[in-house]
DNA sequence: CATTAACCTTCCAATGATAGCAAGGTCAAT
DNA sequence: ATTGACCTTGCTATCATTGGAAGGTTAATG
């Protein structure tokens, strides 16, 4: 027997780890569907909703856009998918994650290198300054 | 003999390497003084102008927040400063740096990880699909 | 039954850095 | 005089998220 428990949107927010106020902003967005309504106006979620809630929470702490999420949820809704295609999404999105953090680590290191030239007391010479401004 | 050549905001533009666009909202922002104009109105740089705007652009390589360009620009024009006070910026610098690599690291290792464990093939069966469902 | 607290609704605005477009004015050369 | 390349302002968008305001609903309490 499946349960068909309703929720509304803070309980769901809970129970999923997405704010209430993002999951508005999904729906928006048009990422997941329309929720339905009761007959005062308040959003209903069934547990069906909420899991793919939490699929969607999982999905950005891997650092994924909603665009890509969208596609994933498309894919995990596709029963016939090849999971080559989740694959490849995967991969590009590695690639991008490398891009960032091999240039966020080249920073890094020229900061490091920075900040190894420089004194850092109470005298205003400053060779941080000085590559900055050459 | 200094020169005092005026430039316009295009030719300040290449000869800094941040966009006119930017230079203006760098200005509205209050990042930059306001540029001194022609009779007509149109924004002039001269040559001290010009070096701040690469002191900034080189900022910004590094990664440096429009705020911590603004404390660093403080710095700069401040010839009494202190260079400690240069090196703590670039040091909380290097620690945030740190923690975005940190986590974006983290992710990649979650992704090869689910990766690894899927064929990739036209079947319908996906790791990576179920991990982010569980 | 009235009040109250904790919900919910929509709409609007802000973040940070950047880019685009549109409508219009200016400048220099042809 | 016209043209093309520049400049001006102002508004819009991106991306994911958060905040607030103003108002309606629900559930429980006195």
């Amino acid at each position: 027997m499946m349960e068909h428990e309703l929720f509304n949107i803070g309980q769901a927010a809970v129970k999923s780890g997405i704010s209430a106020k993002m999951i508005r902003h999904y729906e928006d967005v048009g990422l997941i569907p329309k929720a339905s309504r009761t007959f005062s106006g308040y959003r209903l979620y069934n547990n069906r909703d909420i899991h793919m809630l939490r699929f969607i929470c999982h999905a950005r702490d891997l650092g994924f856009s909603i665009k890509q999420i969208s596609e994933l949820v498309g894919l995990w809704s596709d029963k016939d998918r090849a999971s080559s295609k989740v694959k490849a999404l995967v991969r590009d999105h590695i690639i991008a994650l490398d891009e960032k953090i091999l240039s966020l680590n080249t920073m890094k290191i020229q900061l490091e290198h920075l900040a190894s030239c420089c004194n850092g007391d109470s005298r205003p010479e400053c060779p941080i300054l000085e590559e900055l401004s050459a």
